[in-house]
DNA sequence: CCACACTCTTAGACTAAATCTAAAGTTGGA
DNA sequence: TCCAACTTTAGATTTAGTCTAAGAGTGTGG
């Protein structure tokens, strides 16, 4: 595990930094979209100092670099997620879990196209809908009235 | 302009109240993807006691009918736009301009086939990359050394 | 080994985005 | 007309994210 860490940082050519190391680690590990304060809240319980700065500074310099992609979502905290294989996104409208879904691939033509003279760097797909858990009745209505 | 907005609501059964008109009618005038505090700010100058409370509650209600559609952007406040014709979006990584792209349909079966069991509602695809004004440089490299 | 520039981290203040609250206003149907 | 449900309002509150200024760590050249 250290030692896969360490050869992103090295491959990538960011500095590596104890805090840089914790919470890409934390990533790694919880492959969960964590929002910056989870991870705040989890690497802060073993190393007391660290600040909310450094989270969002390292979640920065991670991403820059390529070695966590961050997920945008609709009226709330980004999440970020440090599996590089590529796949997408899905997001449930009813309890706002974010689910991998496998990659698919793309109509390369039809979408240069489209994007006319742009540089395109990355595309990134998100499916919204309700997942399994909420179709079947397992989670509350979101809280409301509850 | 007013007849359009009377049968959009009346479509979708949502109930028209003059502020929830006002929202609406702002983005269909202004196909910018503006900011709930952008509408708030246009709106509220023609209409002094319009709250900004009332502008999330419009654009919620909006977006649950289905008359417009909100724009997750990473790290920033969440934009909305009403321009119903189905399409896509690019967001310039240097200037954070949001373009449409016209619409290029997708793989659907390799979709459905990757959502597995989940009832899909809907598919975002934002592309990222370099804006062509970007690109020729005529932007200012975004807030820094400025 | 030291000096110095550079990078990074830190605590906490600050700004911005979005939600909540409780009271007042509006609406449509009985 | 009356009522219950719905909507708006101002402002407080919560939450997300940025900024700042001081200090700590790192690496290179002397
Ligand atoms: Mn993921
Ligand atoms: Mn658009
Ligand atoms: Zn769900
Ligand atoms: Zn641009």
């Amino acid at each position: 595990m250290k030692e896969r860490l360490q050869k992103a940082f090295a491959r990538t050519g960011l500095r590596q930094t104890p805090q840089r190391h914790d919470v890409l680690a934390w990533l790694v590990r919880h492959k969960r979209h964590s929002t910056a304060e989870e991870i705040f809240e989890a690497v802060n319980r073993s190393n007391q100092r660290l600040s909310r700065a450094t989270v969002y500074n390292a979640l920065h310099a991670l991403v820059e670099s390529g070695l966590v992609r961050p997920v945008a979502v609709e009226g709330a905290a980004s999440r970020f997620d440090a599996t590089l294989d590529r796949h997408h996104h899905f997001i449930c409208d009813r309890c706002g879990a974010i689910e991998d879904l496998a990659w698919f691939g793309l109509p390369v033509k039809a979408m240069q196209a489209a994007a006319g003279g742009r540089a395109v760097r990355d595309v990134e797909i998100t499916l919204h809908g309700t997942c399994e858990r909420c179709a079947r009745g397992k989670t509350k209505p979101p809280p409301k009235t509850e």
